[in-house]
RNA sequence: GGAGAGGUGCCAGAGUGGUCGAAUGGGACGGUCUCGAAAACCGUUGUGGGUGCAAGCUCACCGUGGGUUCGAAUCCCACCCUCUCCGCCA
């Protein structure tokens, strides 16, 4: 959500920022309605002044026992009614426009993010870690999975396409990564949080899933959404909420299934564990004052890196172009991890910092006390970031693949030695 | 699922058609007093919007959204949420 009065005030710079993001200028039609809007309510509010003070004056005649007077005046007051629900409605619509306008532009990219149209005008920024050399051509996860107790038909008779079965020492494999990532991030300070998996249109319009976003979240039949990512139950804990800065930063994690549609991406990643309907995810939130903002996001980055390196995976870091940015973000790295079998690097982790867009869609204000009485209290709007910390499904994949040695079996990463009971790698059965 | 009660300011809590943005108490903040503090006393204490250079004027907000009325915290409708009892249930 944008502020009308930073419009309002610089509609060149308004519009200069959108376009760099690909969007086309709004801020004409924005300024038209808004300047209507205006003008609806002052005639509004000067015809509801009239009224309000006439019909004190009825009160008090009526109280006097004048009916004649009251009289006359329920007349004047009646005619000068008229108007007023017309007036009502045209500043309903009115405020319906703006409010559909701003609620369906992107954020506006910080200072430093790159220019370009999709990924490829991303930036890499820096590479960890050294890749696994193979004597063997590395086999791809899916391929490699199949030998381990990943079954994509019982999903598929289950729940179709884009869903996974896993069984034995891969399910605990899996469980393993979340629980390590889970338990390394509430070391690490982020406080553990248990969220819900649906939640009301309200939230998801907070985090900006809605309304542009529908069709890629799952709907309950009661008119609740499944959660694409813990970042909409995090974020959302602060909605409404007016926040005492001095209990900032909020730094939460949760370890939730996240549900998408997967709508538009047909075809896209059909085999393997990357892109399924339903996955789970480490999620990391800050909530933060706009001075921590820029700290927060480097510390959120960091939190995420430090998986993948007790991992001992390879990843890069990508500062994300104009183009490529989620709709809420104002600057994004993306962590993307090698992966031999296909010789690429995909990305397991996505940190944006969104400033006050989300805090703005959700109404989530910062107090600061008056220390004085000619202190006058001043409330503005919390910044939002979140990240991946990280994918499981994805991470799992990562290690299938830089661990799988020459005799088909893959070695699990030391660290996890605590949730494995024992088990030092998987073995094909 | 059935029956009932209720949602008012930072908190507690009054207010069932008019001068109520809202009594009263508590808290917080400022001040008087004091060497200092406590007590006491005095004062201040919501948000968003319109208009104006400003002082100011003004509109909206008593869970949310509609409605009735000259006028709604107060009456009506729908929804959301909380609580109590019964039933069911991991």
């Amino acid at each position: 959500m944008h502020d009308i009065r930073a419009i309002r005030t610089n509609p060149t710079a308004f519009d200069a920022a959108l376009a760099r993001r690909g969007v086309s200028s709004a801020s004409p039609a924005i300024l038209a309605a808004d300047s209507a809007l205006r003008a609806v309510q002052t005639e509004l509010q000067a015809a509801l002044a009239r009224r309000n003070s006439l019909s004190k004056d009825i009160g008090q005649a009526r109280a006097k026992g004048d009916a004649t007077t009251a009289e006359a005046l329920t007349a004047d007051v009646a005619a000068l009614k008229a108007r007023v629900p017309a007036l009502e409605a045209e500043e309903r619509t009115a405020q319906a426009d703006i409010e559909a306008m701003l609620a369906s532009l992107p954020n506006l990219p910080a200072d430093g993010v790159p220019d370009g149209a999709d990924e490829s005008g991303n930036r890499e920024q820096a590479r960890f870690g050294s890749l696994p050399a193979f004597t063997f051509p590395p086999l791809e996860h899916d391929t490699l999975a199949l030998k381990f107790g990943y079954d994509p038909e019982a999903a598929a008779r289950i729940a179709g396409a884009r869903f996974a079965v896993l069984s034995g020492p891969l399910a605990r494999l899996h469980r393993a990564l979340a629980q390590f990532m889970l338990d390394a991030q509430v070391s690490a300070g982020w406080q553990e949080t248990m969220v819900p998996l649906l939640v009301r249109a309200e939230a998801a319009f907070g985090t900006g899933q809605l309304p542009k976003f529908e069709d890629d979240l799952f709907k309950t039949s009661d008119g609740r959404y499944l959660i694409p990512t813990a970042e909409v139950s995090l974020t959302n804990l602060v909605r409404e909420q007016t926040l005492e800065s001095e209990t900032l930063p909020l730094r939460l994690t949760a370890l939730t299934p996240c549900f998408r549609s997967e709508a538009g991406s047909a075809g896209r990643d059909t085999r393997g564990l990357i892109r399924q309907h339903q996955f789970e995810k480490v999620e990391l939130v800050t909530i933060c004052t706009p001075d921590q903002a820029e700290a927060e996001h480097a510390h959120m980055l960091a939190s995420a890196e430090a998986i993948l390196t007790a991992l001992g995976l390879p990843f890069r870091r990508m500062l994300l172009c104009t183009g490529d940015m989620g709709f809420t973000a104002r600057r994004t790295f993306d962590l993307e991890v090698w992966l031999p079998g296909q010789n690429s690097y995909r990305e397991i982790s996505s940190i944006s910092w969104c400033g006050d867009f989300q805090a703005r869609r959700m109404n989530t204000r910062l107090k600061t006390r008056p220390k004085t009485q000619s202190e006058k209290g001043t409330t503005g709007f919390a910044h939002t970031l979140n990240g991946s910390g990280l994918a499981v499904g994805r991470t799992l994949v990562a290690v299938l693949e830089n661990y799988q040695q020459a005799d088909g079996s893959v070695i699990i990463p030391e660290v996890l030695s605590p949730y494995m009971a024992g088990i030092t790698r998987l073995e094909p059965r």
